[in-house]
RNA sequence: GGUCUCUUGGCCGAGUGGCUAGGCACCGGUCUGCAAAACCGUCCACUCCGGUUCGAAUCCGGAAGAGACCUCCA
């Protein structure tokens, strides 16, 4: 990869414009990037991984680009309350109090299980991951900044934004693409909300009761910030008040990702982000896969199989190959056959990278190298268009067994060309790997397994093929399978 | 109820006004002592009803079904 930056022809969806536009960076070659990270009160489950997926894509390809992109992605490990914002109580709170732990130590154990689970999916590591328990500091000083400028009042040592008198100036629902006045119709009275002037304010400093236990100092009481403000103290704190792209589920454009951008313009006086991307959800049944919904699979789940609805175990590349196939944009839905459709899949690109290293190069020429990798780029170009990506992998990966097959040709400056560019969009941007590694497979095993192969060798030579059929399949009964191809036996566990 | 989105072949999943998506499965073939695997090839489509157009799965209108958000959620 080169340092330079190559021409610039990606598009991305705007969900603030709801179209898509030409990518062009506020501080080229500089990106800045935020994308809304888990609440860690949980293990991860396959919902998780699409974010991390999408974005882990935006973030390799615009590295792959030449940009040099500043990834911030949060822990949230305080502030979201479970029910209403007067009366909830704290998930991370309430956890730790059912188990009897520190409320960090529920946050530190699950959001070390998330980073194991995101390194297992080759999820590269954000530049930075902040933590709304670090930033306090941050937002109570975005809270004052709220006030100072009008836009929040203070009520029983509370303080909520005003939505109303916000909108007065100006538009608040122009992410989520609503009227105030609709919401303010719509939105159930609740009860506890006498602190409120109107039902669509929310709190951007919540007073805490009397046994909550995560709670700090403030100008205004004991207490945490409010739900949306780590976001916006921490991207501005990372990334400035104005940045490039902000990432995130589409279940938090509204109220999440409305309210950031209402905080953000009552406290700097403009707009925080550029673009806005959203992922959609990935359905279980046609229906959203989530945690209050209780019909969610753990990452851990689908790694082991361990889990009623799933047929086997599906290794992270599986995962990940599977998400990468379907456009960030659209929902996925989860199921045995298209988990195990994706497996065969994979493998199946992963044998023919091996076999790429093996083709020879010939004086003729078949293939139109140039016009491929052109065509993968505008697919990738295209709002990361993945799963087109991944059809003009196969066409490479057609070509490439036509060639091992010899019945077609390649040039060496075509299978330079190949070779290359195959990698970069198999490994650097995809984010695949083969995980060919086999624990099992240490010296000793490897020794025994040669022995059996050149013992049924020479049974086959010998045309004993009751021998031979023993041999195989007494192995294959204690998990190992043998296939017989053009260069000898090869093993593996099933 | 309000706002918005979607409806593609056996399954998953792209897409454009006329030109092959791709993967998996199936079927046929090559290979093989047999088997498996691998490879090659073929088949199957655009929810329904109108309209615009020389031509629509693709644009417009309507119907039916499904989903998301409106409450913490990736």
């Amino acid at each position: 990869m080169s340092t330079e930056l190559k021409p610039n022809k990606l598009q991305l969806y705007n969900s603030l414009s709801r179209a898509k536009e030409l990518f062009v960076p506020i501080n080229s070659p500089n990106v800045g990037m935020y994308v809304c990270g888990p609440t860690v009160y949980g293990d991860a489950h396959l919902g998780h991984a699409r974010p991390a997926i999408a974005f882990d894509l935006v973030f390799r390809y615009l590295k792959h680009l030449g940009y040099k992109v500043r990834y911030v992605r949060n822990i949230t490990d305080v502030g979201h309350l479970e029910n209403d914002a007067d009366q909830g109580e704290d998930k991370i709170a309430k956890k730790a109090r059912v188990e009897q732990l520190e409320p960090m130590e529920i946050a530190q154990f699950f959001s070390d299980r998330y980073l194991d689970n995101m390194d297992a999916l080759n999820v590269l590591r954000p530049s930075i991951q902040p933590r709304a328990s670090g930033h306090i500091p941050e937002q109570t000083e975005m809270v004052q900044s709220i006030l100072d400028n009008g836009f929040a009042y203070e009520s029983g040592g509370s303080v909520y934004f005003d939505v109303v008198k916000y909108n007065q100036k100006h538009h608040y629902g122009k992410l989520s693409g609503r009227n105030i006045e609709d919401t303010l119709e719509n939105t159930r009275q609740l009860e506890g909300q006498h602190e409120k002037r109107d039902s669509v304010d929310f709190a951007i400093w919540k007073k805490a009761a009397p046994e909550h236990i995560m709670r700090w100092k403030s100008p205004w009481s004991d207490g945490f910030p409010g739900w949306h403000m780590e976001c916006s103290a921490m991207s501005a704190k990372y990334l400035g008040t104005q940045f490039d792209i902000h990432g995130g589920g589409m279940d938090l454009r509204f109220p999440h990702h409305e309210s950031e951008i209402a905080q953000s313009v009552a406290a700097n006086g403009h707009d925080p982000v550029k673009y806005w991307m959203h992922n959609n959800m990935v359905t279980i049944n046609g229906q959203k896969m989530g945690k209050s919904l209780g019909n969610f699979i753990t990452l851990d789940e689908f790694f082991t199989g361990s889990h009623a609805l799933l047929h086997q175990a599906y290794s992270p590349m599986t995962i990940r190959f599977f998400m990468l196939q379907a456009h960030y944009r659209s929902t996925l839905d989860f199921s045995n056959e298209a988990l195990i459709a994706a497996q065969k899949g994979f493998e199946k690109l992963m044998k023919a990278m091996e076999t790429l290293s093996k083709i020879k190069v010939s004086n003729q020429n078949d293939f139109d190298i140039k016009a491929w990798i052109t065509a993968s780029y505008e697919a990738i170009d295209d709002d990361f268009n993945s799963p087109i990506l991944i059809a003009q992998l196969f066409e490479a990966v057609r070509m490439i067994n036509l060639l091992h097959d010899g019945k077609a040709q390649i040039d060496a400056e075509n299978l330079s060309l190949l070779v290359t560019s195959l990698h970069a969009f198999v490994f650097e941007i995809l984010g695949l790997n083969s995980e060919a590694s086999q624990s099992s497979q240490n010296d000793i095993t490897a020794g025994l397994m040669q022995l059996l192969i050149e013992l049924r060798q020479n049974a086959k030579t010998n045309k004993d093929w009751p021998t031979a059929d023993l041999i195989r399949n007494r192995l294959t009964e204690i998990g190992i399978g043998i296939k017989d191809t053009k260069e000898g036996a090869v093993w593996e566990v099933l």
